[in-house]
DNA sequence: TTTTTTCGCTACCTTGGGTATCGATACCTG
DNA sequence: CAGGTATCGATACCCAAGGTAGCGAAAAAA
């Protein structure tokens, strides 16, 4: 039992702060948006070194990945049928998206992804294959159409937060819900 | 009739340069991806110098908007029915994304303007408000319909091109149809 | 006490958007 | 042809921000 896993390595531990960066991000893409939450601005506001930061995390886009995953947490996947199991997996990526600073973290982290192939790995890697994977198992569904859900579901929740600055209203994500379920459900 | 419109302002008039300018862009996104795609390297491309650039759009996001409603056009709404119509304008835009250059430069601006709301204005005012209300017209649907369905079909789109890097291809195109239309049909 | 690793700090590099300046040039008007 | 005006290209520059290097200090384990 102790030969697999090192009990512990030596030197100074880490403190853990990841918790408090994590909030520090959410707060600071909340109060300045995206692109003026600069890693010195998020260390500052957790308290931590910049060179901290980066001991900890490639580069801002990889951080923002797990603030995300953070922030998520594992999908609910609760539902009797198929049907409600998509609803209620829109609804909750939709209230997701709309806390404070989360849809701002996402909508900028996806934005820095369209040019940069390494953060586009990560993002794909770490964040949309989890949900994927679990979608899949749960709805019984093939890879290419659990992307295409996630392609209509995500990219229209973005689209409107990135047009127009606000997450989007309950009627239209209930809309997206109607307009969703029959193409499954055929 | 020379009294409102004067004939001519003084001083030297501006080369005609513009189309050089979007075509350099185009190619230079193609080749780089945006954020590679700096507006030295365009200005370069098109033989032409950085403050010239500067001269004509405010920002890069601003040429980069300008180049993208070169590119593409006015909407070609034919199409019979309402049915017909929106599912012209979904391949049409699907296609104008899928055009090399077009989708990087699309995903690109977008993901700027997300956390910076002057870009954010010029995108909605200069390219999308002309389609929407376009669209509104041929539709004959209330704005926040119209709305809806350009977040739902860019959206989607956008997503799957800035998480694969690829355009989407045409089976889903035709599924994001197929899953369209009921919805507004009815 | 020595070793090992992380910490905070400072200084620095690089890229890229955007601006200021200046001489040269093209065009119109008198 | 001379003068006025606005653009052109070129160079130099400012600034923000991602990211790195080096260093002494601190926290553990041996």
């Amino acid at each position: 039992m102790s030969s697999t896993t090192s009990a512990r390595p030596p030197g100074r531990p880490r403190a853990g702060v990841n918790a408090v960066v994590f909030a520090a991000t959410l707060r600071t893409v909340r109060e300045l948006g995206y692109a003026r939450a600069t890693v010195d601005r998020i260390a500052a506001a957790a308290g931590v070194a910049k060179t901290t930061v980066y001991r900890r995390w490639p580069s801002k886009g990889a951080l923002i990945v797990d603030c995300l995953l953070d922030a998520f947490g594992p999908a609910p996947l609760e539902g009797a049928g198929q049907a409600e199991l998509m609803s209620s997996t829109i609804h909750w990526i939709a209230a997701k998206i709309s806390e404070p600073g989360v849809g701002d973290a996402f909508a900028g982290v996806f934005s820095d992804a369209v040019s940069d192939p390494a953060l586009r790995e990560i993002l794909s890697t770490r964040l949309q294959d989890p949900y994927r994977i679990a979608l899949q198992d749960a709805l019984d569904e093939p890879e290419n159409r659990v992307l295409f859900f996630i392609d209509v579901v995500v990219g229209t929740l973005l689209h409107r937060m990135g047009m127009t600055g606000e997450p989007m209203v309950d009627a239209d994500v209930a809309a997206l819900v109607e307009m969703v379920l029959p193409h499954f459900a055929g």
